[in-house]
DNA sequence: ATAAATTTTTAGACAAGACTAAAAATATTT
DNA sequence: AAATATTTTTAGTCTTGTCTAAAAATTTAT
């Protein structure tokens, strides 16, 4: 087996390699340091030193001013993580009864924890979900990612109907939303008419009838 | 509330408040330097900057050249640690197919994850659990130890039997011979005959009989 | 195209936690 | 009760990851 595959990283490494794949999937190639900088409420001359640090490790190239981006073994450690955190909130969401909005910080704990059998039989136990409590996917024991079809709910028309599989906006005060109205994921939701004026849609879910706004059904995904 | 449930313990802190535990468990008070330096397998010198430390924290008493001892507050963290580490060693075995020698390590990192409800969920999820796969007892929310009357497989006499309730000897050695002829916890045991010569004694396990060493059975707790 | 603003890097410092080597205190022998 | 051995502490160093302040490079504006 190659050697690389055995370089240990630690939290703190982890964690940026975390943020840089995160905003590489925004805003493509050459993420500044300011930018990593403010994803962690770090400084920029700290992320300077981590940066250089992490490309002699090969983990990401880094030319001065440029920014950097991610190798393919520093995509994998990043999408590894990912996939720790994500299999840990369906976790705490499905077996240990947290909500939404309670299971982000614990999950920045246990996705650092490092025992590659851990995770995988966590994976089986689970039942091998395809997304997390948010509607992220959850990548497979190899890194790859499953594809899901998602809308945002103001994209249906009226009479069409979806599953709940996501949102978009993951703050603490929207699940704290979600949760009073009973919105979860895997819930089905049909638009039963839309209002042009302000772009608000009444819909029909948990057999009932209600208004959500604009800024909400921009927020909800959808998979038809 | 108190003001010092609010201060924060580092892994490494922690882990001197375990050991420290520990070692308080066997050999009574004051705890020597150089036998938390062994236990921790670190130096003596950095031992006795440690416990400065956690002096002033307050969650031990430490005069120099003396030893240490916990406080009750320190006691209630060490304990603490200890619970989580023996609910995940639970939850390693029973839900996600660890053998006895795989857990140990995977809740050496899990103790640490800091949040209450986690905790408390996980002790509910596995059913309140009275004792460890190796048979240690887990201390409840309020950080008492349920006491269990356990007993050497080696003081049962012929036709006597009992349940299996934990191990003495945690080696992976040791943890491994059980595996293999399926000696487990909760597994029945009874007495056949003892072998008066070198100690052995013949047991019923497994609807099947089998012999076992004085060495064997001097390492395996029972409770009748 | 030069000046101004912003971003990034460097230089130097600090806290946590560990280490080595040597000094100080305590224990054990003789 | 000295002498010797052991334990414990101190003093100073190192690494990791962070910070501030200032210098250098780049970008934006005039």
């Amino acid at each position: 087996m190659p050697h690389y595959l055995f370089v240990m990283f630690t939290l703190s490494e982890e964690n940026y390699l975390k943020a840089i794949f995160h905003l590489e999937a925004i805003s493509g190639k050459g993420i500044s340091t300011n930018a990593i900088a403010r994803k962690l409420d770090t400084k920029a001359s700290s992320v300077t030193d981590m940066i250089k640090k992490l490309a002699e490790k090969k983990v990401l190239v880094y030319k001065k001013y440029q920014g950097v981006s991610l190798t393919d073994s520093g995509r994998q450690i990043a999408i590894g993580v990912i996939r720790k955190h994500r299999l840990w909130e369906v976790f705490l969401v499905e077996k240990l009864n947290f909500s939404w909005d309670e299971v982000h910080d614990v999950a920045e704990q246990l996705e650092h924890i490092k025992s590659p059998k851990l995770i995988n039989e966590l994976d089986a136990f689970l039942g091998f979900p395809k997304m997390d409590p948010h509607g992220d996917p959850i990548p497979d024991k190899n890194g790859n990612f499953h594809k899901i079809e998602k809308k945002l709910l103001s994209t249906l028309e009226e009479n069409q109907s979806g599953v709940c599989v996501g949102v978009n906006d993951s703050s603490s005060e929207f699940l704290k939303y979600l949760d009073r109205y009973d919105i979860s994921l895997g819930k089905k939701i049909q638009v039963i008419s839309k209002e042009p004026f302000d772009g608000s849609i009444t819909i029909l879910i948990n057999k009932k009838e209600m208004s959500i706004s604009q800024k909400i059904s921009n927020n909800i995904y959808i998979q038809s």
